[in-house]
This record gives C-alpha cells, sequence and structure tokens, in this order.
DNA sequence: CATATTTGGAAACGATCATTTCCTAATGGG
DNA sequence: CCCATTAGGAAATGATCGTTTCCAAATATG
C-alpha cells in the first residue's frame, strides 16, 4: 500500500499564479484604508495591486471577499508587529506604555492620514456587515483584553496601582486607542498625539 | 424716499418648495450616518427624505452640497443641545462630567450603532475632502477648547486638581469621545459605555 | 506527448450611479 | 392678467460600477 505525495506540493495543477497574494493585499490595505470600502472600485484595486479584474476575480470571490482578506491580512501583520514590540516590555506599565506608543506612532503624520483600516471597517461597515463587524469586535476584545491583562501584571509586579479596577481601565485605553485614530485623520502631530499617551499614562499611577 | 419692503418676506418669486428643507436634512443625516457618504444612493436620499431626485437638485447642487449640508446641520442641532446641557453645570467639574455623559449617551445602544456623522466624516473622507476635513477639523477643535476652558474653570472653583495640564487633559478627553464612538458601533452596554466615563473624571483628581 | 486545469488579460455585460432634461404646477411682480 | 421664476416629478442621460465571458498561455498529471 502506497501514499501519494505530490511531487511539487502546495502546488495544484494549471498554470501558476504570477502574482504573490499577500504582496496584492498589502496594497488593497492601503486602498481601502485611505477611500474606504464603498470609496474603492475594481479599478482602484486593479490599479493599485497590478493586476487585471480578471486575476482579481480568480483568486477572490468578489469585493467583498478581497476586503474581508485585506482585513485579516492587516490584523495579521500589526498584531504580529505589536506582540514583537511587547516582548520587550520590563514590567506591566511599560507593556502600557509600549502598547499606547505603537498605536500613537501610527495614528500620527502619514500613517494617521491613511487611517487605521479597524477603526474605518467599525465606522463603514459595521452596522449592515455582518462578517466586517465580526472581525471588528474580535479586534477590539484582543485589545482589551491585551490591555486589561498588562494592567493585572502591572498590579502584580508593584508598577501600575492596586486600587484601579483592571477591566474599566482597559476598556478606558481602548477608546482613547481608538480616539486617537479618528483625530489622526486630521492629521495633528506627533507631539500632540503623544502628550494623549502621557496623560493616559497618569491613570495607572 | 421710500424703502421697499417685500409683502411676503424671505420668500422669493417661484412655486413656493413644499417641504422644509431642516426636517429634510435630518432624514438625510440619518442615511449619511448609517450607509456612510459613497455607501448613500441619491435614490437612498430620495426615499428617506421623501423627495423626487428632481427636487433635490433644485435644493441642492449635488450630492456633495446634500453631504455638506447635512454635516452642517448635524452640528448645529448637537452643539445646541449640549450648549443647553452645559448650562447646567454647577462647576468646571460637573461640566466636564456632563459632556462625557452627553457624548456617551449618544455613543451607545442604537444611537450608538448609527454612529456620529462628524466621526463618520473624519474616518472616511478627511483624506481627500477638504471641505469636510475642514469641518471636521472645526468640529474637534471646538469640543477641545470648550474641555479645556470647563477644566480652566474647575481649576478656579477648586473642583479640579490645579496640577494638571488642562490642554493635553482636554485632548485626552476628546481622544476617549472620539473613541467611544468607534467602539458604539458594536453597541456595548449602557453601563461599559459609561463605566469609560467614570474612569475618565479620575483624571481630575 | 496529450489532456485537464488554472491563470492572464481584454472585452463585454447588465445594473446602478449621479445628474439633467422636459413638462406641468404654483407662486410674485408689473 | 400675463410673465418671469421656481418647484414637482417622470423619464432619459452618459459614466462607472462589480462581475462574467472568452481565449490564449502555462503548468501538473497520466
Amino acid at each position: 500500500m502506497s501514499i501519494d505525495i505530490s511531487p511539487n506540493p502546495g502546488r495544484s495543477a494549471g498554470r501558476p499564479r504570477e502574482f504573490d497574494i499577500d504582496e496584492a493585499l498589502d496594497k488593497a490595505i492601503t486602498v481601502f484604508s485611505e477611500k474606504g470600502y464603498h470609496g474603492t472600485s475594481i479599478s482602484d484595486l486593479r490599479d493599485a495591486m497590478g493586476l487585471t479584474a480578471g486575476s482579481l476575480y480568480k483568486a477572490f470571490k468578489d469585493k467583498h471577499a478581497i476586503f474581508l482578506a485585506s482585513f485579516d491580512r492587516y490584523k495579521q501583520v500589526r498584531n504580529a508587529l505589536l506582540d514583537e514590540e511587547l516582548e520587550k516590555a520590563n514590567n506591566g506599565r511599560d507593556g502600557v506604555y509600549r502598547m499606547l506608543a505603537f498605536y500613537a506612532e501610527g495614528a500620527h503624520g502619514e500613517g494617521g492620514r491613511r487611517g487605521c483600516l479597524a477603526v474605518g471597517t467599525a465606522v463603514e461597515l459595521a452596522i449592515f456587515d455582518d462578517e466586517a463587524a465580526r472581525r471588528v469586535e474580535r479586534s477590539m476584545d484582543r485589545f482589551e483584553t491585551t490591555f486589561e491583562a498588562l494592567i493585572r501584571r502591572g498590579q502584580e509586579d508593584g508598577s501600575i496601582n492596586r486600587s484601579i479596577n483592571p477591566n474599566a481601565t482597559a476598556r478606558l485605553l481602548l477608546s482613547v486607542v481608538q480616539g486617537l485614530r479618528v483625530l489622526g485623520k486630521t492629521s495633528p502631530s506627533r507631539e500632540q498625539t503623544f502628550s494623549v499617551v502621557d496623560v493616559a499614562m497618569k491613570l495607572l499611577d
């Protein structure tokens, strides 16, 4: 008895795709972030991704699928960067600061004007698009949970006041961070953005 | 020498408009808030406002003009309600709380899911639409200035800690309030929303 | 080498978009 | 009382939307 092993693993029959899906999605992320879902046309995506409409529809079911794939890719990349940053944290308080600073860094200047795809999706699609709403909610939950864990860790290692409410404070920090993304659309200075972070840190004293 | 007084003041020649512009704009505000600018079609507006496309284009130059008029109307109504609420404030701290509570009230439940037109405009249009961006910026500035004035007032009347930075703290409260609007799109409970307000108030101690 | 399968890419599809046109209805001014 | 002016409303406009079709090119399999 023998088991078939395909000689070229992961590659199915037929002409191979000539572009990298993740690279293409990274371009789509920029367009969707800047113009939103309804503001982005297939022509926009075709131009930005350097593909023909035909190729797009070979790789994805429809525009909505391209969007969801872009969202997932965006979260995957951003979460990986955040995790990397949080590994450097010495204690709970330092972790909270690093997380706030990570978001503040993306919320000002060019990146701030481009916008956050999660915030954009929440605002534009969450009401009527259940699949988008579920993704937004999971993203927000993740942030809230991470903030709360860092606060608890800080309360244990002595870097954060033990009398504050971890969940309520985490939720406030989550609000701050989403708010910075809204304010970032009219591009405030780096200084202004980080002054908010500094004030927020006082909640941990 | 005599001065001509038109017998029917404010009414020019021609068939009179059969609908009230502000009432129509209030319907448009709901549609634009829920579906965004690009997600809203003239058909959507026609249906919601109870008008024909022809009448819409008699009253407004184009879709963009309808949107800007809706935005202006939205801000006018909301600002009037906020001013009314702030007149009840006993002191600076009470004023800050009333302002946070005013926004929190609109950010949860049905209104939260519908969304804030200013936040929606910031996220969807601020990059490429200068007229929209100017309006958003003015709206944010107004909120920040109001927060800052209330903080200074509280520092004078003794209800707010004199050592906090009024401008930086005002900007943080502005972030919180915009963030609540983003989180409100996935409709958190009234309790959750107000717990954020309570934590934010600790910054004034 | 032949066949099945998939992609690339241009062209075409019907639907819907924002906007205009055209006609009738209703008003104020001369 | 007529004329200029504006609104109401249905129908038509060209443009663009998202999507599909069709054919040639490129691969894996037998």
